[in-house]
DNA sequence: TTTTTATATTGCAATATTACGATAAACTTT
DNA sequence: AAAGTTTATCGTAATATTGCAATATAAAAA
């Protein structure tokens, strides 16, 4: 074994987690973040940015395309990678949700 | 190889990955929001919640924990399983200012 | 004290992730 | 066309995750 049993859960989870899973390794977080600070999205460079080999950062780019965190368009030699904002504004909003239901049962918990 | 090199980003970044991280299965985001929808935190009950073996579901606990989204309390026969609303709003808050962000620049990307 | 109940840990197999060298593919430039 | 530049894929090794049966641990109930 050792497969994810994505079937037993809702869609909204397994969205969430999918998403969440894609951010869930540092490189990842300095990808986007280095998307987020570039004003065109013509930004051929990732690699040079990153302290990682080339085939690394591609393969987590490949990542962040598959969970839909960003878009890539071929631009001639270089490719061009842009946040995608819909699944970022997925987790804003589900965190948002979590954070003022937590805040209606303030100081219920341990 | 095979180790993610840590060392080599920030703090905040290295923080968010963690929360992602743990919150990149199905089975923890479903555990989280069955923690947001009880009302106190005697709640002994996950395992039958979650269509998983309870050794499972105890790891998943137990990363939950580790990544800092939950507190466990030693309650008699039950644990007391709570969310860490510190770890949700660091969340919530770097969502935000991502969200935010990207307003600004809305267009200038393909 | 013994039994019951509930959670944690151990051990293991299957699978996934992480990282990078080597190589391929594709477009630019000369 | 040939050389250079840039990104993607392949192959492989190390490590991590996922899941559960078996077992251990610990407190409550009998």
């Amino acid at each position: 074994m050792g497969a994810t049993k994505t079937e037993h859960f809702t869609n909204r989870q397994n969205q969430i987690a999918i998403l969440a899973k894609a951010l869930g390794h540092p490189a990842r977080v300095a990808i986007i973040e280095y998307l987020m600070g570039v004003d065109t999205c013509i930004c051929g460079d990732i690699v040079n940015v990153l302290p990682l080999a080339q085939p690394t950062v591609s393969q987590h780019l490949k990542e962040l395309k598959n969970a839909g965190l960003i878009k890539g368009n071929v631009e001639g030699n270089a490719i061009c990678y842009c946040i995608d904002e819909t699944a970022l504004e997925i987790l804003q909003g589900y965190f948002a949700i979590v954070s003022t239901s937590l805040e209606k049962k303030k100081n219920n918990c341990c």
